[in-house]
DNA sequence: CTGCAAGTTAAAGTCAGGTTTAACTCAATG
DNA sequence: CATTGAGTTAAACCTGACTTTAACTTGCAG
């Protein structure tokens, strides 16, 4: 048993049929097919889909994870090694995000409670836009 | 000059004109309106926006939002204090979001590296639903 | 009073990240 | 070899957070 079917797969990796179909939809995971157009998974996809679950929950779009993924050795499954230096970028990634959210903190009283009615003019605006491109609004955070 | 029309209030508020009329259908802020119906803002709606954009790069949504907004006096003015009690709520939230991040910061090298591959088993997924239920995924980011 | 920018509404559109459905095929068990 | 459970697809649908559009109305300058 090298390879997992889609069910199996699933329950594996805690994510749904129909989100694992929409991953490789998008590019994220990819899984080899019977003779019945089954899909087949090997077990290295479990990886991409921990690491995509994990890049979710730190707030990244899954278009800039599909990037990262794409970064690993294209021919090959792989290794520990290229995993680790995928991770550690993505450790930089959540540190300055971490920092981003200590700013947010520190300011936040004194921001609502100041004086500076205008956001345009706030340091939490402005300042924190590599934030602001992950935030929840579809398109702009701060636009016009 | 009391009050803001709506273009006033777009620009100092840093926010669209369609996103403030999009707020106040949600119940997210309110304005008054002259005899032929155009809306009206107070100053004080300023801070209303400011919280609501903050608490959105916190990655709260709109539904919690107008939850905590809804806290504020009703009769009144919100008070500089009124507002200080609403920020030190989020100050403690925010805290807890760190955390959660710098918990999965210290631990996604170990869980990429390691042998955990089914996500299910792993610490870094279930011991953090409160984040989870922040997540980028439309319903349930760990559904099964 | 004309003109025009700025305002109003409801309804439709958009985008991300999926889920659900319909119609059909595969695999294997009795 | 019939049935049944798991798998397949494309396409429609869903939620959140807005934006855009269409069809009017207001407010104010000239």
């Amino acid at each position: 048993m090298e390879t997992l079917g889609i069910g199996d797969f699933a329950a594996r990796s805690g994510v749904s049929r129909s989100a694992l179909r929409f991953y490789e939809k998008e590019g994220l995971i990819r899984a080899a097919r019977t003779g019945g157009n089954q899909r087949r998974y090997a077990r290295a996809e479990l990886r991409r889909v921990a690491f995509i679950r994990i890049a979710q929950q730190v707030g990244v779009s899954l278009e800039e994870i599909r990037a990262a993924l794409a970064t690993l050795p294209a021919g090959r499954t792989p290794t520990k090694a290229d995993w680790s230096r995928l991770s550690a970028r993505w450790h930089t990634r959540l540190e300055e995000r971490i920092r981003l959210m200590e700013r947010l903190r520190d300011q936040l009283d004194g921001c609502i409670g100041c004086g500076c009615l205008s956001l345009q003019r706030c340091r939490l605006m402005n300042q924190d836009d590599r934030l602001a491109q992950h935030g929840p609004g579809p398109r702009r955070l701060l636009d016009g």
